[in-house]
DNA sequence: TATTTAATGTGTTGCAAATACATATTACTT
DNA sequence: AAGTAATATGTATTTGCAACACATTAAATA
């Protein structure tokens, strides 16, 4: 696996005709997900593009001509987190002419969410780290633009359908859910009314277990009973 | 401008080999949507390849390597229709690796929305034709599976953002608003509720004009007072 | 061992939004 | 002049959502 992002130097000093169709290289860039401490982090690779030097960017690879861009994601995953039982969703392409300074680049972002304290994690490398969506000011390439979107896609869709608990252990309280809704919709929410809200869901099957090792009275456990 | 949809009948002999990024053509395809006679309508065009002979298309052609994908699909819709003032929406991207039998071609799909009566609506070409979306069983390609996915998306966004008034002239009376709902949402409404649910949404003016030439007792006529 | 503390777990009330439903009005047709 | 078909509007009911308070549990502390 290449030990970087995209690096096209060649294609940017290639000239074009109107014909040159093949000349636009289709790549797949991940906003890797996770939760821990409280906060909503992204999986982060610093640039090595002299361009965007001290800058971070998401994860991405070119597709290849022998794979779907879903499968191409799953690639980049897989690669990158050791994981590939990974929730994945394909959000929006994008294709302006100049937003990969090295040639022409149209990019699918995808959004996936996993569990950071999940054992089989391993990071492809150590340039790789997390990084908490509220503190990002600027990325590399159009990136952070990407990553907007996806978190907006993300926000709409947290309450329409059980794709959260891909950010919690396969045991988890109640009250570690809400924190994790809290992350991700970026307000505080009522103990009360969110647990009759995500109740009626039926999302959540009742593990009829306990927290331990918490300094405090102990939640039940429930796991997520629908995919 | 093409005559036809894409045609890359060299790129399918070629042989590729991993590295041969640039072997992947980037498109763009319109779902092009009109409203008459109380139907959801999908402006279609009958394909030219031998494998879908008898089936039709959506409209779309290769993204030049000079323009954007948004500035791609506006030009599909101008050069088809002779519109250039036409709501556009990208939706989702198909890359399926044998989605389309001349090659590999990954497709920005968008859905557009346009008022079939509107006078400067010029098709390019009598091989295209307005179909009811009702009725569509088998299109070319994966073009059903992307008109789906974006009736879908149109369906979820209708009622959130004013983007329904795309379809009807600029002046129009309740229930020509109201029918074009239940056109695209294939239900039926109550009056009572519909209206008061359409004018909390302060989407539209009071043009205080009655309609003409209806066989019945005139309706008043509004306008879209937000963008 | 009794007390304090901090979190879990549940219920009620009020308001706003959505739904179901009925009657009067207008203009054209016959 | 009467009949027809659509517009226009109001009300009562139900449902969903937000604000809010109190009892319970287990760990920590005195």
């Amino acid at each position: 696996m290449p030990h970087t992002t995209l690096t096209l130097k060649s294609a940017a000093s290639e000239k074009r005709n109107r014909k040159d169709y093949f000349n636009i290289a289709v790549s797949v860039d991940c906003v890797i997900l996770g939760y821990e401490n409280k906060e909503l982090k992204v999986l982060l690779i610093e640039s090595d593009l002299e361009e965007f030097k001290g800058l971070y960017s998401l994860l991405g690879d070119l597709v290849r001509p022998d794979e779907d861009l879903d499968t191409a994601s799953y690639r980049v995953l897989k690669d990158r987190t050791g994981l590939d039982d990974v929730y994945l969703e394909q959000v929006l392409s994008f294709g302006n002419i100049d937003r990969h300074p090295s040639g022409r680049v149209v990019t699918t972002a995808y959004y996936s969410l996993l569990d950071i304290r999940n054992h089989a994690l391993q990071l492809s490398h150590n340039e790789l780290s997390w990084h908490s969506v509220k503190d990002l000011k600027k990325l590399a390439f159009d990136h952070k633009e990407i990553l907007d979107t996806c978190l907006k896609r993300l926000r709409e869709q947290v309450m329409e359908r059980p794709i959260i608990f891909n950010l919690l252990p396969s045991k988890f309280s109640l009250r570690e859910l809400q924190e994790v809704y809290e992350a991700i919709l970026g307000v505080g929410l009522d103990r009360r009314n969110f647990r009759k809200k995500i109740m009626l869901k039926d999302w959540m099957t009742d593990l009829k277990e306990m927290e331990t090792d918490v300094p405090h009275r102990p939640g039940k456990l429930y796991k997520v009973s629908v995919r």
